[in-house]
DNA sequence: GCGGTAGTACTACCTGGGTCGTTGTGTGTC
DNA sequence: GACACACAACGACCCAGGTAGTACTACCGC
């Protein structure tokens, strides 16, 4: 069970992980049925996908009968910092600081936000 | 010469962007050479690569002589916001403040970053 | 026991990144 | 003019994400 590069998953391998992260256990008729509406994809395909998932080691499953349940095997904050960190290497040398400019120059963003962020700099500023 | 989704770039490509966009024109012969050191590229992959990513509308060519002479065909913010964004919309529901916090918990940032990432929300503040 | 249903397994195909080898061709040099 | 070199063009592969159809099988209700 090779340590997946936990940046780079397509998109409906997050879909399916989220629902995986959030309901710990699903079969694949659940996952199915949660990603439902908007563009619905066959069952079969959420299971080829799941099955590959589970050869590079994303998730795992135990069977109830003959249903697989599957689980995530990788915790979802190894995947974000995974993505955010590989973003933030490839992109901004590094420099969180130049990412938070970029993102606050390009998106809308609340006052509620902007309060959370100096909260957790100033967090962050005190704890080292 | 469709519109390319401007997230999803290889590292290849990511690297290959980033000489075009630091030199603003290069031949293949100098891209080779500029990303020479370490993992060595054969000089035919970075050609064939320019060629599928002109295909892609990422970056155009004109000849000088016999020698094709690419540039960027998209915008180094272009890209940086494409990638940033779409890992901000996938990974944390759109918001800024949770990756941020997811950032600053992962990772060292000095004294300096942090007081960059004040003056930048302070003046987002300001400007609302 | 027979037929439908639910479930996995397998196969196939497309796209795109990544990686080169080979081939063809123009050009500059002795 | 012959040769090497510099370049672009093309084709080949591998891998992984994405998408789905088909085949096989266990089980459940009648």
């Amino acid at each position: 069970m090779r340590r997946p590069p936990l940046h780079r998953l397509g998109d409906l391998q997050l879909q399916i992980m989220k629902v995986l992260w959030t309901r710990g256990e699903a079969s694949v008729a659940e996952v199915h049925n949660t990603l439902g509406r908007e563009p619905r994809f066959a069952y079969t395909t959420i299971a080829t996908m799941l099955r590959k998932m589970e050869a590079r080691g994303l998730v795992g499953h135990r069977t109830d009968g003959r249903t697989f349940i599957y689980a995530a095997a990788v915790e979802e904050v190894q995947v974000s910092r995974g993505m955010a960190e590989h973003v933030l290497d490839r992109l901004f040398a590094g420099s969180v600081a130049d990412l938070v400019s970029h993102l606050l120059s390009a998106r809308e963003v609340s006052r509620e936000e902007l309060a959370r962020i100096e909260r957790f700099v100033a967090e962050r500023r005190k704890a080292s």
